[in-house]
RNA sequence: GGCGCGGUGGCAGAGUGGUUAUGCAGCGGACUGCAACUCCGUGUACGCCGGUUCGAUUCCGACCCGCGCCUCCA
């Protein structure tokens, strides 16, 4: 199996730490808004990387954290009026829904910065007494950059030229402009932690050195997140983390690819930023996810009308295959060329759009096998496409459901099923005008029928 | 300015030194009361210019264009 690593920038021979087994950290969210579509970008790209690293045996111990602690949550919960637990509560709640709705397995833990606070502090008082941190004027401590001669090896950043940057952040309490803060002084009324450097909080990237090497040890195989996360986000795990333990802090680091809206791209700054739950409230979940899973983890995506319908088209095609067969018992059916495709896209560095086109000639040959009377190849080769779809977690809805998932305020089944029964009706009186007005009338209302020997089966547009 | 990524057919999107990606859309045929679904067939491709090679979309170099990070953002 190869893996592009960011930090050697190319694709490397994947070998886990120990044996058949892989620990894996993720940045998680900050839990002051709800999750928009970066997020699923990257939830969906790592869970779908987990369910094939176990799909090929591995015992992947999946980390992400929640940051539920900084500027930006305190903000938030003082514009609303709440205390910012009560925020964090609330969209903790709200990330576990989104999640569960694109099929997100829940990964093997989620520790909170709150709940870690002693392991933060107990790595800033080892990078204080190793010459790494200082404690300044100020009350804050920071990291001190050039203490740490490898700075820069993840973004490929030189020192200097960061120091000369007009966009760093220059205070007077640093050293050097590039430091960063692990430990913020609070102001009057802040909520705040005790510390040996006074009351205050941790700095933002403090808190995913101390949680990951606490669930995964001093260095571990695989540390994923966002594209923006790259720098300086992992850049000062890393700085943070080597010089706490004296250890090299991961083996691959893995990053998702950044999305656009309409060609543009989605930031905060540009408010052009969509929630999942706006997105889920005009496609289907899972339509949404095989939008996501049909691009490499890697590729930039562009999120628009256009995308999202043509992917609500190939994933209806897909279900057509599996409607109206019982797929074989999963351990009847062995391994099939089509498994060995399957794996052979995803071993090449997660390639999900390769391993989806293997998807489709399984339901090509679905097809073939039913349309050739031959239901038994037809319930083999199903089987095997809710396996492989499984993997990506897609196709394992019942087509009927899939087909009959609407929104508010469409018609309703028992309405459609009273319609093609009027419609069969009077296609049996040889009445094909009315029959053909019943189904004009249900397609406007964005109902399609498919006639079959079995009889009429329909699914929403 | 510094660092990095990419330009594939109408669109989306993989991949490869010589042989079909795949999907959506289109066209022709079969099926159907007519459709839908499905099947069969079919067209359109690798930014530009050089180089290496028997042969390059695939390797190398220059150029053009797009994008990302360098600032809170996944």
């Amino acid at each position: 199996m190869r893996i592009y690593n960011t930090l050697t920038r190319q694709k490397e021979t994947f070998k886990p730490i120990e044996p058949g087994k892989i620990r894996m950290y993720v940045c998680g969210m900050t839990v002051y808004d709800y999750c928009h579509l970066g997020h699923a970008r990257v939830l969906v790209a790592f869970d779908v990387i987990t369910r094939y690293l176990r799909h090929r045996g591995y015992d992947v111990h999946y980390v992400r954290n929640i940051t539920d602690i900084d500027d930006k949550i305190l903000q938030r919960a003082d514009e609303n009026g709440e205390s910012y637990s009560e925020l964090t509560r609330r969209m903790i709640q709200a990330m576990h829904q989104d999640e569960a709705r694109l099929g997100v397995l829940p990964p093997s833990e989620e520790p909170c910065a709150t709940s870690h606070i002693d392991d933060i502090i107990a790595m800033i008082h080892k990078l204080i007494s190793s010459g790494h941190a200082y404690e300044a004027d100020n009350g804050d401590v920071y990291f001190a950059v050039e203490s740490f001669p490898d700075y820069g090896k993840l973004s490929r950043k030189k020192l200097e030229d960061l120091v000369a940057g007009a966009r760093v952040d220059v205070q007077e309490a640093k050293r050097s402009p590039a430091d960063f803060a692990l430990w913020k002084a609070a102001k009057p009324g802040e909520v705040s932690w005790d510390s040996p450097w006074g009351e205050g909080r941790p700095g933002w990237h403090i808190e995913c050195s101390a949680m990951s090497t606490k669930c995964l040890g001093d260095t571990f195989d695989i540390h994923g997140g966002g594209p923006d996360l790259l720098f300086p986000h992992h850049e000062n795990e890393i700085a943070q983390s080597e010089c706490a333990t004296g250890h090299a802090f991961v083996h691959t680091w893995m990053h998702a690819g950044a999305i656009r809206v309409n060609k543009e791209k989605m930031s905060k700054s540009l408010g052009n930023f969509f929630t999942i739950r706006e997105i889920l409230e005009k496609y289907p979940s899972e339509v949404v996810r095989y939008f996501l899973v049909s691009s490499h983890y890697r590729s930039q995506v562009d999120y628009s009308e256009d995308n999202l319908v043509e992917a609500g088209q190939t994933l209806t095609k897909l279900y057509h295959a599996l409607r109206g067969v019982i797929p074989a018992k999963a351990g009847d059916v062995p391994e099939t060329e089509h498994d060995r495709a399957f794996e052979e896209a995803m071993d090449d560095d997660f390639n999900s759009a390769g391993a989806i086109a293997v998807l489709h000639a399984v339901a090509n040959e679905i097809n073939q096998h039913r349309r050739n009377g031959d239901e038994a190849q037809a319930k083999q080769s199903a089987a095997v496409l809710v396996r492989l779809g499984g993997v990506l977690g897609l196709l394992q809805q019942d087509p009927e459901a899939f087909f009959h998932a609407g929104a508010d305020g469409e018609l309703s089944a028992e309405y459609i099923e009273t319609m093609i029964q009027a419609r069969a009706d009077a296609r049996k009186a040889k009445d094909f005008a009315e029959a053909d007005r019943i189904r004009d009338e249900l397609a406007e209302q964005g109902v399609i029928l498919d006639d079959s020997r079995e009889g009429t089966s329909w699914r929403r547009a």
